[in-house]
DNA sequence: GATAGATATGATTCATTTTATCCTATTTGA
DNA sequence: TCAAATAGGATAAAATGAATCATATCTATC
């Protein structure tokens, strides 16, 4: 019940991704570096955060990834589900067929709670939120 | 980032459980056919929730699994995290020699903040409670 | 006490998912 | 045109989760 390896580097790449601002390129290598992702794995995970509209993939030398979207509107649940696909806590709620109790099943309902509460926690971090703070992360401002 | 079989199995049999009562016993075969859960596996299930004090086992003929907590004082947290281990939503929290980020991270945070919520919402959740309200699980009241 | 019915438990297998990499193709700035 | 960069399909490697097997142990009953 957690957040995938994926996940986590897609979080990380926007948080590189968001302190150059938006439409300024890094490359890839660069932000696999400085965020500690293998480089390969980035440029799967990059491919989903461009799908999702946040980033957009420059070929070519001085290529990279850069992002679209203001770093206000980016948030935290949008990045970690364009990567590990909409987040359910249970099976029963993404497959009610995988479970032959009915759909007004009492604890089908608190899982439904929790997943809602989880959402919407992570639906209210923003990436501009997320660096107005002084954070690990500041140590991108050195550069 | 969804709850195993194994900890969806241990809730259905703790509600097996809790519908019989306290101190009433029902066999491995006769929980693993009510709530669909492999036999062998649930045996397994037992002896961790045994391990956590819900349950008791009894060996021999006429043995099974028998409730010795009132459904009152039984959580869903409880009987999950009995079965899957502490719940984190990240590997950051649970282990921040991960992350070479420091302990003040930003996103940390919203991570923390998220599985507190979700702790506690499943710690609020009685199996009493969940067997209040009609259910799926009154299937078993026809016995 | 012997037996049969029940679970315990360690080992093992099987399946799925996740993580990572390889290789060839494509793009593009100089 | 070339070289630097990413794309993207295929594949391998690793980790996790699910399930089962085989043997051991317990205990109600006769």
């Amino acid at each position: 019940m957690r957040l995938t390896r994926a996940g986590e580097y897609a979080v990380r790449c926007m948080m590189y991704l968001c302190c150059l601002g938006v439409g300024n390129t890094g490359s890839r290598k660069e932000i696999a570096q400085a965020m500690d992702i293998p480089a390969q794995f980035l440029g799967k995970i990059a491919q989903q955060l461009a799908r999702a509209g946040y980033i957009e993939i420059v070929q070519g030398p001085k290529g990279g990834f850069r992002l679209i979207v203001p770093p206000e509107e980016v948030t935290l649940l949008g990045v970690v589900e364009a990567v590990i696909g909409e987040i359910y806590l249970n099976d029963c709620l993404m497959r009610p067929e995988s479970c032959f109790r009915s759909p007004t099943c009492t604890v089908y309902g608190v899982w439904e709670t929790a997943r809602r509460q989880l959402r919407q926690t992570l639906e209210q971090t923003t990436f501009a939120g997320l660096l107005e703070e002084p954070s690990c992360f500041t140590i991108l401002d050195e550069n």
